[in-house]
DNA sequence: CTGGGGACGGGGCCC
DNA sequence: AGGGCCCCGTCCCCA
């Protein structure tokens, strides 16, 4: 399975390193205390630029198609997609020598073995250097934004964010998972279950703990290519260097 | 201006 | 396949 389902997305450095910094009880002490041998990013972070390139091969336009396989959960009001059309779900496979298009990668296989693989066809010229496995990997159009998945699955969840199906029954707030709304209805109970080891503070939200667990540390995680200062969140690095550290080396 | 907290979005992985 | 959870990241606000 591809490490990303989104054909456009932006490239970063990320190296998920999962199940190995939970941050319950224990564990969070044991995450702050072995914090100097982590792997950490001590590199100036710099934002790259989103990889706008087109596909290569031409769209599935699932601008019918239903936004959301739980439509029973959807909150009305506006959100919802139109009915779903079967036919549109359906991905098309482009051959990659030629403009034809078909409706089944096995179809598509018999056309480029039968006409292609015994000549001596070029692909395209907009056709990268992939393999003919992942030319044939059909892409997946948002109806909403432009973003493009190279599997319906991804595209389900990522229309969801524009759908919104899990709304707070407290305050009407809508979000695209459930999680997200759980922890906002924090916001409202005042639950805080992330609780830092080190000092009395709780929060509701792992990330804002984490975030927090920076400022036990001497030496943070983001740290300025220029004056080696080390910051607790990036948004300080890059307020840092707004105001003009990286001008005066 | 700086540091930190609150709230949240989104892709990826695991089950 | 889908839900749950993880991590990274951003934006906003306030002291």
């Amino acid at each position: 399975m591809p490490r990303s389902f989104l054909v456009k997305k932006y490239f970063t450095n990320k190296k998920p390193c999962y199940r190995e910094s939970h941050l319950d009880s224990q564990a969070v002490t044991s995450f702050f205390n072995n914090m100097d041998s982590l792997p950490l990013p001590l590199s100036p972070v710099t934002p790259v630029s989103p990889s706008l390139s087109p596909s290569p091969l031409g769209p599935v336009d699932l601008s019918s198609s239903p936004s959301c396989s739980s439509g029973d959960e959807e909150d009305d009001g506006g959100r919802t997609s139109d009915p779903p059309s079967p036919d549109t779900l359906h991905p098309m496979y482009h051959c990659m020598y030629c403009s034809k298009s078909y409706n089944s990668l096995s179809a598509l296989s018999h056309h480029q073995m039968s006409q292609h693989q015994s000549s001596q066809c070029s692909p395209l010229p907009h056709a990268p250097s992939l393999s003919q496995e992942a030319l044939a990997r059909p892409t997946f159009h948002c109806k909403h934004c432009s973003k493009e998945y190279t599997s319906l699955g991804a595209l389900k969840m990522h229309i969801r964010s524009h759908t919104l199906p899990c709304v707070c029954p407290t305050c009407g707030k809508a979000f695209s998972r459930p999680w997200l709304l759980r922890g906002h209805i924090r916001t409202h109970t005042g639950e805080r279950p992330f609780a830092c080891q080190h000092c009395n503070r709780a929060f509701a939200d792992r990330s804002n703990l984490r975030a927090h667990l920076q400022t036990h540390s001497e030496v943070k995680k983001y740290q300025c290519g220029s004056c080696s200062r080390t910051f607790s969140r990036m948004s300080l690095l890059h307020k840092h260097n707004a105001s003009g550290c990286c001008l005066s080396h």
